[in-house]
Parts: C-alpha cells; sequence; structure tokens
DNA sequence: TCAATAGTTTAGAATTACTCTAAACTATTT
DNA sequence: AAATAGTTTAGAGTAATTCTAAACTATTGA
C-alpha cells in the first residue's frame, strides 16, 4: 500500500467520522485541504489549486463540500473581507492577521491574544465567538 | 433660517472640512448619516431610506458617497457578513456585537472591551486596526 | 457674471462571488 | 445486483457591487 492510498484512508476514517459520504470529490479535497500544515483557502483558490493537481471537480462542488466540511466542523469560516470568504482548516481557538495588500491570512495562537471586557448580550442572545482580526498593511 | 438649512449647513461645512465638494447628493447623504445617534448601513438601506424621503439619487451614488466617506474618515467600513458591507457612523475606537440571525450591529465602546497580546506582524507590516466581532445568537 | 474646467452623477451594462436546478451519477443498502 | 438515497455537475440564476461614458453641476478665473 503506498502513501496516497494510506492517505487516502485517512480521509476517508474523517469523512465517516463527521458522517460524510466519503465520495471521490470529498476525499480528494481532503487530501488538498488536511495533507500538511493548516491553510487558509478561499473556493476559487482552491478549485484552482485541485484543478492543477489535476482533480475532475467542479466550482459548484467546492464550494458545497467547503460548507459541509464547515458543518462537520473540519473547517472554520473566517470573515475579514467583503469581496470573499476564506475557509480556514484550522478550527481550534485562535485569531488572524489579515494582509490587507495581499488578502493573506496568518494564524495568531489562542493563548497568545486576549479579549476582555466582553458586555454581557442583550437578552436572548449568547456569545457565538469572538472573532479578533488584526489587519495589517505595508509599513 | 430654518433647521434644515442650519442642518445642511453643517454638513456642508463637514463636507468641505474633509476637501469632498459639497453636492446635493452628498449634503443630503450626510444629513440622513449624520443627523441623530450614530449607525450601521448598508448600501442598500441607505438607499432605501434616502428614497423613501423623497430624496433623488442613485444606488451607484449611493455607494461612491460610503467609499468616498469612508476614505475621508467621516465613516467606517465593518466586515462581519461576507454577503454585505457594513458603514458605521462611529468612526472612533469601538467594536461590534453582530446579531447573526438579523444582520444587526451594536457597538460595543472602545474602552469597555480590551484586547492585550496582540503579536508583533511580521516584518515591514505594521497593524492598521484591530477589529473584535462578538457574534450573538438566539440564546 | 459667466464661460471654461474639473469633478460628479447616473442609467444601464458588466463583473464577481456564490447559489440553485434538475438530470446524470455513485455509494450504500437490501 | 438492483433499489434507493445521497452526490455531483453544467449551466442558469441571483445579489452585491463596480464600471462606463454621457449628461450634469460646482468651482475657478477673467
Amino acid at each position: 500500500m503506498g502513501k496516497a492510498e494510506r492517505d487516502n484512508g485517512k480521509a476517508i476514517q474523517r469523512l465517516r467520522g463527521v458522517g460524510l459520504r466519503p465520495t471521490r470529490q470529498r476525499v480528494e479535497l481532503a487530501g488538498v485541504l488536511f495533507k500538511g500544515e493548516d491553510r487558509h483557502v478561499t473556493a476559487e483558490s482552491l478549485y484552482e489549486e485541485a484543478s492543477q493537481q489535476g482533480l475532475r471537480i467542479s466550482l459548484a462542488t467546492v464550494y458545497n463540500t467547503l460548507h459541509q466540511f464547515t458543518h462537520a466542523g473540519l473547517l472554520r469560516q473566517v470573515v475579514v473581507d467583503a469581496a470573499r470568504g476564506y475557509f480556514d482548516t484550522n478550527t481550534g481557538d485562535h485569531q488572524h492577521f489579515f494582509l490587507e495588500d495581499e488578502g493573506a491570512l496568518i494564524d495568531i495562537p489562542g493563548d497568545q491574544i486576549s479579549v476582555a471586557g466582553v458586555p454581557t448580550p442583550p437578552a436572548g442572545l449568547t456569545v457565538d465567538r469572538v472573532d479578533v482580526v488584526v489587519r495589517v498593511k505595508r509599513a
């Protein structure tokens, strides 16, 4: 059994674990997303990357899959740019630098940054998440 | 001199102060935006509000004006939703609750919330702004 | 005061990111 | 291996926003 197959095996387990049927497209995208280090992608960037690797997959499926992975807790959506949606393979507690000039994201570990003094939300509402975005640009 | 004229006078001064030619459209939108309390608008919501007040203005001009006001420091853009852009008349130091169910924003005073431990940005970059978004939903 | 000019507005077309539809396809179940 | 339940896809559709270029208006300078 080659390396590719082992990796595929892992992706398949992961998908089954969250109740997603391991179709070719999902397994391949999981392979691209979760192979190495944590990363940030947009639907378009992932579609291009997959296409360049020779994976046959439609853009609509990339969108579907990103949302399914997000609902399943495999990805997290990051809102930093009104123009496009970013997805992060790091679903743990952390925050982001956003490089406005390039549209790139860099993780900030969750134990490094701390937010104090968040007021109680209006009645009937609960805090879902506290997002911190450190917007940086060329000096 | 009636109230409307005084208000217009103020809006005109304000626009000249930031180097924007006080056209009818800009003066009228400034009137709507800066008349009372701080507020959050989208291009579409401002366009509808202006239209209902009988102001003749195109949607394209509302978009242009929101961006010009933002560059001039009269407004601040708030990115909380990948689907639409929000503009805030409060340009001071503060943060936001975002009510995910309704798409509404509520200000959190800047002296109430504090962010510690923001790491030094990568070389060649400086911090433009630190945004905190407290996402809340129905309990 | 009034033309010249420089900047502004606008309708409508264009663009971008994303979603929808329904027919073809595939994983799973029986 | 057929039935079924879920998935993928091309292409159309949508929503927010930007672009274009012609008409318009505020400002400038004589």
